[in-house]
DNA sequence: GCAGTGCTCGTTTTT
DNA sequence: CGAGCACTGC
């Protein structure tokens, strides 16, 4: 038995303890959300409640991790025993799971794939393209433009141009482009049996809005929580009120003055409209912080007291005081970066541990600077940020080759693979991924280079069907013994010939394998890949996540000195 | 149609 | 500093 009272403040015990009915706790910075969080699913399954009849979600997958460790550790249960938990993950990934299911209904084939942003970018290009082929004349939003517009419309349920003009001004002269754009990157998208993002989200609505299905999991889901609610959109507080819609038992968990996802349509009407979504909310409020001093929460404090529009609250401590937070205005990057290196220093001859000193950036770019002062002093540091794991060229090519395996009509992943050879640039990919599409044996993939490319591009061809046998031939199809197969084809000489750094490409793609040995369906296994945020290349210490265990992950747990963005 | 060269431009958070 | 783009020559 759990004993609550013990264990949790009094803020805190009301929220764990509190009975059905919608409820939303505006949680202050360091005051114990997840440990609330936590305690509440615990109770709510010591008081009976299954497993499968709740439901939480978070905004990453980290968090939805680190809540499971934590549940499961205070229940005396192991997490990964599928059932002994309730439903929890992002939006995303609970989206994935129910369409997982009923994608069929909405028209896409079973083995759908889900796309990644660079590879939503990469065919909002060929549509780009297509829709304005003139270069010429005024300058045209690049695909990141184009795909954070369109992204926007869907997340904040609004139409493309209503965002256009609200938010993307100065390309509205190409409205009539952008729209036709978003419409024929829709027809892609379905085309390639492929889900960007955003149609996770999107679809799993439409889904809802059929009465089965929302009748189903509505009923199901007899207590919802959800984490980091100012940081949901519109679509996302549409989806909860769908799922809560039977038993109406939501508790949502956020501060409204830590907002930081507008940049995704994050809405903070979301949790200032609560009491008018969820008609008869109560409110709680956490408002005692285990993590800073009294003096850095005064600042916070006054700081937010500024918001316009915001549920008042003033957070206080239960830390010793400490000092007050200084401002050095006015310093130019080499006097800022020759400041921090002097106060390092003396920190360190205080004798401060390194790695109790941190250093923060708003961009990567502003470390350099300091990067070169510190080697100068000869102080060593850790690196924290870089190119996450699922994210590396080397990476992309591995599943690519497993993508267009899984699924024929993957556009991104075919021209992702097609471009790396010789003599094959984007029209022959074209002309390619538009036959090969039709193509479901295996066999006859190779025939459909043959076909339609020049003589030019054949030895490109040539190449590619010599990693497409080695997959066919691959002793064991599951997902790691495909990787394995890739791993033993010309892609490693082209890694080996093309990169200064292909052992550790290499052994990237090895930590890959290993990773996918837990899948023996690959499907699964590539959307896993895609919907993991995962650790990053340079690796926090102690934050490695499920996926492939410290590969490149160095220093973790070293005496250093922190720097991050 | 493709590949190589020189130019410009820039944030950051996540799925 | 590096990625991504337009331009040019093959």
């Amino acid at each position: 038995m759990i004993n609550f009272v013990e264990e949790l403040n009094s803020e805190q015990l009301e929220v764990v303890h509190h009975g059905d009915g919608p409820c939303l706790v505006l949680a202050g910075a360091g005051s114990g959300k997840t440990r609330t969080i936590v305690y509440r699913v615990a109770y709510l399954l010591e008081q009976g409640i299954k497993p499968e009849h709740i439901l939480l979600v978070t905004f990453t997958n980290k968090a939805a991790q680190e809540m499971k460790a934590r549940i499961g550790k205070l229940l005396g249960k192991n997490e990964n025993e599928p059932g002994a938990l309730p439903w929890s993950g992002t939006f995303h990934h609970i989206a994935y799971r129910i369409l997982k299911m009923y994608a069929p209904l909405l028209g896409y084939g079973n083995n759908f794939t889900v796309l990644d942003s660079d590879d939503s970018q990469a065919i909002l290009k060929l549509c780009s393209k297509e829709v304005r082929p003139d270069s010429g004349g005024k300058k045209f939003p690049s695909a990141h433009v184009l795909s954070a517009i369109i992204s926007y419309a869907q997340n904040a349920e609004l139409a493309v141009e209503d965002v256009i003009n609200a938010r993307f001004s100065q390309w509205a002269v190409f409205q009539e482009e952008i729209k036709q754009i978003a419409s024929e990157y829709r027809r892609r998208k379905k085309e390639a049996n492929a889900m960007d993002f955003d149609d996770l989200l999107a679809n799993l609505l439409v889904l809802l809005h059929d009465e089965k299905v929302r009748k189903k999991y509505a009923d199901q889901f007899a207590y919802i929580l959800v984490d980091e609610y100012q940081d949901t959109n519109r679509l996302q507080a549409s989806i909860i009120k769908e799922f809560s819609s039977t038993h109406k038992n939501i508790v949502a968990v956020g501060d409204d003055a830590q907002s930081i996802y507008s940049f995704r349509a994050a809405d903070i009407q979301n949790i200032l409209n609560f009491q008018n979504d969820y008609l008869g909310a109560k409110i709680f409020k956490l408002e005692t912080n285990y993590r800073s001093t009294q003096e850095i929460l005064n600042l916070a404090n006054s700081v937010i007291a500024n918001n316009r529009e915001q549920y008042k609250k003033k957070l206080h401590t239960v830390l010793q005081n400490g000092q007050k937070p200084q401002l050095y205005p006015e310093l130019d990057q080499q006097g800022e970066a020759d400041f921090v290196a002097t106060k390092i220093q003396g920190y360190l001859s205080e004798g401060v541990a390194p790695n109790e000193i941190a250093v923060l950036f708003r961009a990567a770019y502003h470390s350099q600077m300091l990067e070169v002062e510190l080697v100068r002093r000869g102080i060593d540091y850790d690196y924290r940020g870089g190119v996450r794991f699922f994210e590396r060229a080397h990476i992309k090519d591995a599943l690519a080759y497993l993508r267009v395996w899984n699924n024929r009509a993957d556009i991104a992943a075919w021209l992702r693979v097609l471009m790396h050879e010789e003599g094959i640039g984007p029209a022959a990919a074209q002309k390619v991924i538009e036959k090969v599409r039709q193509v479901s044996e295996v066999a006859k993939v190779r025939e459909v280079g043959l076909e339609v490319l020049g003589s030019k591009a054949q030895v490109g061809w040539n190449n590619f069907v010599r990693i497409w046998d080695a997959m066919a031939k691959a002793p064991d199809p599951t997902p790691a013994g495909l990787i394995e197969a890739v791993l033993d084809s010309p892609y490693r000489e082209y890694l080996e010939s093309e990169f200064v750094d292909s052992r550790e490409r290499l052994a990237d793609i090895k930590q890959l394998v290993v990773f996918a040995e837990r899948y023996d369906n690959t499907e699964q296994f590539l959307a896993e890949t895609t919907l993991q945020e995962s650790f990053r290349a340079a690796g926090g210490a102690g934050e490695s996540v499920s996926p492939p265990a410290g590969g490149g992950a160095r220093g973790g747990g070293s005496n250093k000195i922190v720097l991050s963005t």
